[in-house]
DNA sequence: AATGAATGAGCGTTCATTCAT
DNA sequence: CATGAATGAACGCTCATTCAT
């Protein structure tokens, strides 16, 4: 949080280059235009940056970073892989609500982009996404989830989905709100995944079509996140 | 399929240039490159199409709309909302793996790319896309599918997990084999979305884990696929 | 006047190219345009036209020497230095209002191109100019002009004060009427190189503020031109 | 004349872009070859010109100012219309002759471009021919020159004849000497428009005879020019 | 004679990046 | 540290011109 003065003019360049590259398109946009809003000579970007992908790279470390140790934290404090799984779709898309910007870099501009894979902001994501791999892991173990699905397949579905509805918000503007999607996104998924053999039925089936209340369950589950 | 000269020549230039893209990157790539590769000057090149961008954008039009003929024709000869579906996210899967370089130049280049919304190719695809929403709707109608699911969230669904597994192999090259993904993945939707009310349980519930059964009627049902 | 076909399409692709370059500019044009306006293929104009250059250089052959024969004509039936250096300024101030597209391609595109300097075209032009040259010899031998005055020089005047004339028309559109301005323009240079010594003064000084009277006399002069 | 280094590279450019446009033409010289020629890099050109016809554009501004500036304080120290007019032609024909780049890029590419017209060098240029038709007024309001003159006529006349002669000048070389033409063309003119009402007979029409006299007087008159 | 199709050759312009101060 | 100034290295694109039919 006590940032000195380099990391100050540090993070004002990314966030300058978060917004110019969000608004204009990476390649659209110049070093000379991110200098000219951040009020940074252009060599100055220079000297904190090695190169204008370099800088590109290094936007989603920081923020990536805050908010999988928040993922982490919540999910310390509840209960059962579904609502884990809820809670950390919820917080994502959360995130990306919240900053349309970032949200625009990272789905446009980073992922897709191959050399993106041996940065340290890409690490620092895997390792965000390895969580869910682990909840749908502990999910199994506990019998919550069936024994025969395909982690890898569960959790590129959540991420997926996400990333579909997250790069259409930021293309085309719609939907407009994000997060009401949380909810039958998840039930689906849950749904389908849900061991059925010690669970009773009324509650795989009917509980989530009782939206409105799911919904508030996931609302009360972040209201402690600052 | 009978072409004339000039026709062969526009497909050269494209074949070459979603080759170049694929393996180069498309900012990466240059037309003298392309014209090299396809053995025609860079001047025709521009007589065929406007920009490299418009190039770019003209990579979809084709072959999409082979696709989604085909997918039309299919899921003629299907019945059910839940196997139509899969039909479908077969089909993409399949024609991905079968053209690699396509899903490259699609996955990384044209979704992501403001620009290719207002373009042919993309009006193509959506009225691909738009199938799967049919279908879903059918099969609400029907009463194959719970009344109040999204349909747009569960196209979004099926979209952005076809998206994020592709994406994933021809950046990465894992997993190998994205058709044995399909079944899996449709189960869970499907089990996810399913009416339970007019279904046998032992149906909905139990059915979808003998995968190896179902992925072989899927098989059986495209196997007329030219 | 009777012309061939093939002479009929060499008069059309001047005739356009002389609109397409005076609207354009020359450098602004492209052979396509005058092709695509002229209803003709790119590729004939190049039967009848070497170069780009060539057929701007083919522009004023035909009507120039129209226009100097014409001039010729008329100078033998007009009697003194004066009056023909009149006929002359005005017949080409004349031609040049009612070919605005011939006169914009003359003042802004060939002269001032070295290149136009060998060419057919310009020797068109020089056969013409001489005739301004030989009318000032005679009026010096007859004595109606002065001795001393350098004919060349004065041609220079006449010449110099046309062409600013009609290039300030062809570029900003004023003044809006070039002929008013013919005769207080000779009267001005004839004053200044008139024979004082076998004048009465009141003609050489005072005669020509009665404009009116001598452009009426001009215009009779000319009335027979077709 | 104090000149930082930027102004210093910035002078350079123009000075080199002058010569390589006079010899090569504007349209045949390349950014390139000025750039090599003034031991600059391509690159830097771009730094002080936004296009190449901006480059050409800026070539008259500093020397059209010094120009019109130094016959503005001329002007001052003359008596009488013509005197006036004579300077102002004088140093015209002067600079340009001792100019030759400049007055070749002046004639052939800068008049007769309509582009040019918007300019602020254009609009140094116009503001310096002002003093033209404020000379040609003043004659008109002393008495000196006739009433019915129209001084706009009378302006063309001389720029004309100048243009005419420098651009004849600069294409073929011929005549070497243009200042030795400035006195025979201001008598001229003088004389065509010169009041004779109240000039004695013998000055206005026998005076500019004696060229040489003049033309010595002209020199003086000019001898305190920097 | 006429042209649709093809291209060679070139050029202005951009911008990420570096360096001297 | 910070930056103004400078540039190397490309590249997309244009268009006059040619050629096969």
């Amino acid at each position: 949080m006590a940032q000195n003065k380099t990391e100050l003019r540090k993070k004002k360049i990314i966030d300058t280059a978060t917004k110019v590259f969000a608004q204009r398109g990476f390649n659209e946009s110049t070093i000379s235009e991110i200098a000219r809003e951040a009020k940074i000579s252009e060599a100055s970007i220079y000297e904190y940056f090695l190169t204008k992908e370099g800088l590109l790279f290094s936007i989603p470390a920081a923020s990536s970073h805050a908010l999988f140790d928040t993922m982490a934290f919540h999910l310390k404090l509840i209960r059962g892989a579904a609502n884990k799984l809820r809670a950390i779709v919820y917080l994502l898309m959360d995130s990306y609500q919240k900053n349309p910007d970032f949200a625009t870099v990272l789905m446009l501009y980073l992922k897709h982009n191959k050399r993106f894979l041996d940065t340290e902001g890409h690490i620092a994501i895997k390792s965000g996404i390895k969580q869910i791999t682990q909840v749908i892991d502990q999910g199994i173990e506990t019998g919550e989830f069936k024994k025969d699905i395909n982690p890898y397949l569960i959790r590129s579905m959540i991420l997926g989905t996400i990333e579909h509805l997250v790069t259409n918000w930021v293309m085309t503007g719609s939907p407009d709100d994000l997060e009401q999607l949380v909810d039958p996104m998840i039930d689906t998924i849950v749904l389908g995944i849900s061991n059925t053999d010690n669970l009773p039925v009324h509650w795989s089936l009917q509980q989530p079509v009782k939206q409105q209340g799911v919904s508030n369950k996931t609302q009360a589950m972040l209201d402690s996140k600052s």
